[in-house]
DNA sequence: ACCTTCTTTAGAATTATTCCTATTTGATAA
DNA sequence: TTATCAAATAGGAATAATTCTAAAGAAGGT
């Protein structure tokens, strides 16, 4: 994700209004590296400002997702998580007991994002590992 | 996915059941290149087989894929799709029509995938390319 | 064929996400 | 400041996805 002011630039730009929700949930995700989902995002953010809608935020975190400023991928646990770190790296994520971890560049290197792919104007690319963690391994030996 | 009689067989090994409804659900996926949705099935099979569940086909679906057989994916429409092809490719996904295509290996290849990341054993990988399709590249011009 | 055992199923209940719209609020300019 | 207008919000309704549990069904031995 951007620095802030760079968001708050690029709501101007298009006529969209720096709203107090909007603010609170960028602020949220600045460097969250937890792959938060929209419900532990909702539980963090409802005492800080309680009249915050799950609409208000599940918009934000679409229109987030639609700048490429967040990735958003499916865990395979029920949830969709988010991930505002858009550097180059994979998730592995364990199929039994859904943890999710980065995975660093030197296991899983990212090549360079194309700017376009079969006419497609390419602006984020996600990449996963699915698998068994160390942990459930041996707890199925 | 592999061909079905791997997975009777696979079913069988760990002591499990091959009902009609496993049969019926492997065989609509199987060769499926449309990227359905668990609906998509469930409205496929739902007149071929009047009393199955919902639960059933999630059930199934989620098995396959613990199984690393389909490859479930957010392409950010809000709804999960299911992909048996666990070849390499990439999906590419337009943000704004929601519409998914397979990319082709030459513009997206696919590395070979390691059996072991970080300690995971790794089953299954999965990749996506987000961005704007051609068009809807047009229409915004 | 008939039990027995254990898995799977159907349907309802629950939880997650998106959609809808009257109302509120930010931004702009007078 | 204040009025104006477009855009965002809140909250509830609608839709999607998952979980739960009693009942049904397949496999294997008798």
């Amino acid at each position: 994700m951007q620095r802030i002011e760079a968001l708050v630039q690029r709501v101007r730009a298009q006529g969209g209004k720096v709203t107090a929700q909007r603010m609170l949930i960028w602020r949220a995700l600045e460097g969250d590296q937890t792959h938060p989902t929209a419900e532990d995002l909702y539980a963090r953010l409802k005492p800080v400002l309680p009249g915050l809608s799950l609409a208000t935020l599940y918009n934000a975190l679409n229109e987030l997702v639609e700048w490429g400023e967040v990735r958003r991928f499916d865990a395979g646990d029920g949830h969709i998580h988010y991930d505002p770190d858009c550097s180059a790296h994979a998730e592995l994520v364990c199929l039994k007991c859904h943890t999710i971890i980065d995975a660093p560049q030197e296991v899983a290197p990212q090549p360079a994002i194309p700017d376009e792919i079969a006419g497609y104007r390419i602006l984020a690319r996600s990449e996963q590992y699915f698998g068994i963690c160390p942990a459930c391994r041996a707890a199925r030996a």
